[in-house]
DNA sequence: CTGTTAGCGCTTTCAG
DNA sequence: CTGAAAGCGCTAACAG
């Protein structure tokens, strides 16, 4: 930096306030500074300006899952100019030594999470950080819910199960009940985000007394299984068992499952948008993202 | 850190030294001081260590796609103690920037790239970090292709063709010549790695002078689009074509093609392994990883 | 084996 | 609006 004050006849002080945009500086000093910069192909080093208290330009992602949501948030923070802080906390293993530990103290600008649907405990942990933090998580997956059950309903269907990935902390059966439907709790599983995961569910399922003629599927990937294991069984999809995914995988559309897309997709970027403007000192106002149902093979009237 | 000398009664270079493994300190006093530091909670501050010249505690891992892999990386890179610094290169836009810009330096440990298949101009600017290096990439993708060839061949076929993804830069018909086979040049072609991009490929595949009788997709999602599409345009497989994918994701298993299982997947959490003996200034000698053939209803004797 | 002394490259008062 | 000076929390070179 002192190179670039030297070459730009300044202070390394006034190309500090010039490069990062900081009131106090002529419009014209900084249009220089930031030309000599840019020659010389000077660019701040975040560990000193991290360290002398400044910003910290990186940005933690906290995901529960590698998803295409997380390419779409990766995106719009690079081209933002931040770091991507990686966290991967799929399992309950990392997730709860990540929160024990608290890593991130004093080492980045936000917090981006990324379908984690945090407990109180952790939301507080990561609030003595003391930056600004966006969620997107179970809320978008509670609307899912809600798209979901509708169009099962307008089909007839009553008995109506819900499978949670791992990691989904609430339950939802409420919204069903909300909608007036008999919800017994055996109707309420969890599973891994997997196709085997979706294989496995389906042996509960079928256990109990009484056989749901609809599954709600957080999972992409287990609404695939399910699928495919109520088939194998010799049960067929549509007509004994209803499928409707709330994630839009690509796999689900190759398989032909009717989705409620849009919870977690496009979001990535929006949420990046809102995070920047916080960190900017801005306001935020939730705006609803449109939720679409696009109905494939997977749902049909029940009989 | 100073906090912590003045609490075991030592220097901060004691401190320092003794957090770090460095030689040069009594086990006594490393014991101890680990003690207090674990009691009072301290951490390394790891932008003062980056600037001071010391070790930057980060790893940047570059990816041109988000993937499984991934996962299983930033896991084996969390659990020694790296941050993660996540770029996804996926298309050749925020790849050409990154190459231009070339953010890395004096931020990063070491480097992880996954899938990247740099050209010897990315090589060389990499090499400008002075850091450890650790690729998984075509080495695995051309045995791969060896792997899908010599069941093919041993399938009868002759003409197969060739569907790389985006961003995988070098051709591999020569290994198919290598077995013997008469390799036109319009059976190599390359698509985006998403089953739209298989789709669309197979419209290319179609136009030529001959069919193919076998297709090798270095892409789960693309074999896929492959698959669909073929079928589509009314011919079946795998009696009209066979499918091998090169990439063992788990929409390939639902579909059920034929896929080589081993070069993507599991080298992850190796690749660390390796990456961490290097940045210690330890050897690594490149141990081959078993890739499994695994035989689905894509692929059989060509007629 | 341990302590002391200089910075690393920024940002931030505080003066001018 | 700009500059000088102090210091962020560490590591490294040098003494002892």
């Amino acid at each position: 930096m002192s190179d670039v004050a030297k070459a730009a006849g300044v202070s390394a002080a006034t190309v500090s306030r010039a490069l990062r945009g900081e009131p106090g500086v002529s419009e014209a000093t900084r249009q220089h500074v930031s030309d000599v910069a840019r020659r010389m192909k000077y660019a701040i080093a975040r560990d000193a300006s991290s360290l002398a208290g400044g910003r910290r330009y990186a940005i933690a992602v906290l995901t529960s899952t590698v998803s295409p949501l997380l390419a779409g948030a990766e995106g719009a923070l690079r081209q933002a100019g931040y770091d991507v802080l990686l966290y991967v906390l799929g399992d309950s293993t990392s997730r709860q030594r990540f929160f024990d530990e608290n890593p991130l103290g004093r080492r980045v600008d936000g917090v981006l999470l990324l379908s984690m649907n945090l407990t109180e405990a952790e939301s507080a942990g990561l609030a003595e950080l003391a930056v600004p933090t966006i969620a997107i998580d179970d809320n978008d997956l509670r609307d899912s819910v809600r798209v979901a059950a509708e169009h099962l309903i307008a089909l007839g269907h009553r008995d109506i199960a819900l499978v949670l990935a791992d990691g989904v902390d609430e339950s939802y059966d409420e919204i069903l009940v909300q909608a007036g439907l008999d919800v017994p709790p055996e109707w309420t599983v969890w599973c891994s985000p997997t196709v085997d995961g979706g294989e496995q569910v389906v042996e509960v399922l079928l256990d109990g007394p009484r056989m749901p003629t609809a599954v709600i599927s957080s999972s992409g990937a287990a609404a695939v299984g399910i699928f495919l294991r109520v088939q194998r069984d010799g049960r067929s999809v549509p007509e004994d068992v209803s499928i409707v995914s709330l994630d839009g995988q690509e796999i689900t559309r190759v398989v032909g499952l009717t989705a409620v897309e849009g919870a977690f997709r496009e979001q990535g970027e929006h949420a990046v948008a809102d995070l920047l403007t916080l960190i900017r000192g801005g306001e935020v106002t939730p705006a609803d993202q449109p939720l679409r149902l696009i109905v494939r093979n997977s749902t049909t009237r029940v009989r």
